[in-house]
DNA sequence: TGTACATCAGTGAACGCGCGTTCACTGATGTAC
DNA sequence: TGTACATCAGTGAACGCGCGTTCACTGATGTAC
């Protein structure tokens, strides 16, 4: 389903909104589901933009994933912090449904997020520069969980003797429960499983 | 790096130890690291044959890696169930070791194996009888870790009041370990956080 | 025992396709004088 | 104010490549008589 409608050329120095263009129309294709299907002339079909057009703003497919990864993780840190209630109990439990929220309901992007950095290893090789970035992906989110998880101990609802090992801790287990569930729908998954796993690895009380 | 060694081709009603070949082939191309190099001409190529041979055993790349993820996960079994202590806990310390360590050394093959499902969808659709391999993918490897937690109850040394649950939530969490840890290998991983995981959610005794 | 034949386990050449990448180009927009 | 020019944001055609798939075939092995 190609967009038949003609592109109107950017205006000078405007020259980056095609970029965005290009992540967008990237992440429809991911979300699409199959994996070999994002090819740099299959984002540019999408985008409706002629294949050479990439290159002036991405060297590679996986560039462009790296892209779509930060993208991802910047809408999952907006969606994990935006319950602003009292407690913050309530606060975790809702970052951690919306965590998994999103990881179910956009499985195909969740997958490429957590592998954009094996993608990105060999383009590393060629841009050094993009080390940094993939240093500091997914790190706002995770802030995110930490910081909440600080609070339910300072409120003392929380036993953690030690937040950042603890919220690591918990993301592994949601980022278990995500990939797993999504990976294994035929799985006889228990209905209080995620509770189980949210609660003992965050030390909520009661 | 392909065999140069001529093939000795299979005697009568031998057929099917090419099939075994081609599955080894496609494992090494797997563990190689390049997702998008595992083409049926490569594997072909790898295993020292040509290309249509591969069509007397499998109409598909994909139903060739359900095939490389059904060995991998019969391996992993193997793997979890070795220790022989009489102690469970022990036992079932060892077998999540046994299980990280697996995730570790073959990282591209332990996501082949959570990934099977996933790309075997479109291949379901030609093949339905493939559904009931899907289904009981894993289930092997897990009923290692649940009969182990279970002795670990009986013994008293768990105080799990539902093992299957808790069985569930620990291979969450070694899954999330797993796969966490090859995704972000720039992340300051806390040293205790595998034990962490583990004893909490198997909810061990100190 | 010999021999004609069927079967099995592959091969080799060929096809059309979509891919990444290059190259010379176009034409609108802004800038210098 | 007008106009020549530089720049920017792309395009279109072309290339060589590896891919999946098909087809007719080969030649060794076993089987029937």
């Amino acid at each position: 389903m190609a967009t038949s409608k003609t592109r109107a050329r950017n205006k000078r120095g405007e020259g980056a909104q095609l970029r965005d263009e290009i992540v967008s129309a990237a992440v429809k294709l991911v979300d699409d589901g199959m994996p070999q299907s994002v090819t740099l002339r299959a984002v540019a079909r999408e985008a409706g933009i002629s294949a050479p057009s990439i290159y002036m703003h991405f060297s590679d497919v996986d560039t462009i994933l790296l892209a779509v990864a930060q993208q991802a993780f910047a809408s999952l840190e907006q969606e994990l912090a935006a319950p602003d209630d009292a407690d913050p109990v309530v606060r975790l439990r809702a970052a951690c449904a919306a965590y998994l929220h999103f990881a179910e309901h956009r499985p195909h992007r969740y997958r490429v997020m957590f592998g954009a950095v094996w993608n990105a290893g060999q383009a590393l090789e060629r841009a050094p520069a993009l080390a940094d970035e993939l240093a500091v992906l997914g790190m706002g989110a995770f802030e995110v969980i930490r910081r909440t998880l600080a609070d339910c101990v300072a409120a003392g609802r929380s036993t953690s003797a030690d937040p950042f090992t603890d919220a690591t801790a918990l993301w592994v287990g949601l980022h278990g429960l995500a990939q797993l569930r999504v990976a294994a729908p035929l799985f006889p998954w228990p209905p209080d499983l995620q509770d189980v796993v949210i609660d003992r690895l965050a030390l909520l009380l009661d």
